[in-house]
DNA sequence: AGATTTGTGGGGAAAAGTGGGGAAATTTGG
DNA sequence: CCAAATTTCCCCACTTTTCCCCACAAATCT
């Protein structure tokens, strides 16, 4: 289980270190996803594969099988730690969660996501209002 | 079962104790998180995992797990007790708390909520105005 | 009163965060 | 197809933070 926030600095050469906690959750190597929401997703490897087996088995329609596994498999990576914890961000990625200096890394739940700090603060906000009633019914 | 309001000095490292009381109930370690109301909820290990077990049965929507997974773990953190009683707050729980160089904690039955005193007091005011018919009510 | 527990403060070893060098591998351009 | 330039990967080094231990005074209990 993910659990936390934290924030890290990214070197000219575009890596980023996980937390201690993080990294001995994985076995050596993680998986990199373009996430849904504007952010990097990171899936230790067993994880990833059992999501892509749901995934073969979940979409019936061939054509849409096709397009998923294009999205999620296309813009799939495998990133290995370095001995300082850190694994490399490819650029595509970079760009497109917006995270040029900074990371936020996010422990959330099943998987770790890596988020640019202002627009991981605006999902917050706008996930706090929208599920505050779904968070004030859990009691949590 | 929590019951009780301590106050505590938190030291230059960010430690604070917690009642001797409430350290017997846990196992060595709580589990922290950002509270609702501008505070830091502190559960013990296994009522924190109940209440995730139980958080990704009852979200169905992935948009909104995904978000709620966010907020709830996201905010999460884990704290050992050292050998005085005390834990370490991260520093992002404290600036949301207001929390500086005085905590008070109180037990709220099933949780433990660390508070800056002057939000309590406001807090426990408000709460007696606006609930207390709910306290009439259900009170005893 | 004496012993134990509790609140508070620090010291020091270990771990974590950050930055860079240089060899190997890959890409680019002629 | 080869050489130059760039990127990737694997080290090493330094600084800061964290974690674990000890210490001591005040309060509590027997």
């Amino acid at each position: 289980m993910f659990y936390g926030t934290y924030t890290y600095k990214i070197d000219e050469k575009g890596r980023v270190p996980l937390p201690p906690n993080f990294r001995r959750q994985t076995k050596g190597s993680v998986m990199l996803k373009r996430g849904m929401d504007r952010c990097i997703e990171v899936y230790p490897t067993d994880v990833w594969d059992k999501l892509a087996g749901e995934l073969a088995a979940r979409v019936v329609s061939p054509l849409k099988r096709r397009r998923l596994n294009r999205i999620v498999f296309g813009s799939a990576f495998n990133a290995s730690f370095d001995k300082q914890g850190r694994i490399m961000l490819p650029a595509g990625l970079r760009e497109y969660a917006a995270i040029t200096d900074v990371a936020a890394v996010v422990g959330a739940n099943d998987r770790i996501e890596l988020w640019n700090e202002k627009l991981l603060e605006e999902e917050k906000t706008i996930a706090e209002q929208q599920e505050s009633q779904i968070i004030e019914e859990f009691g949590v």
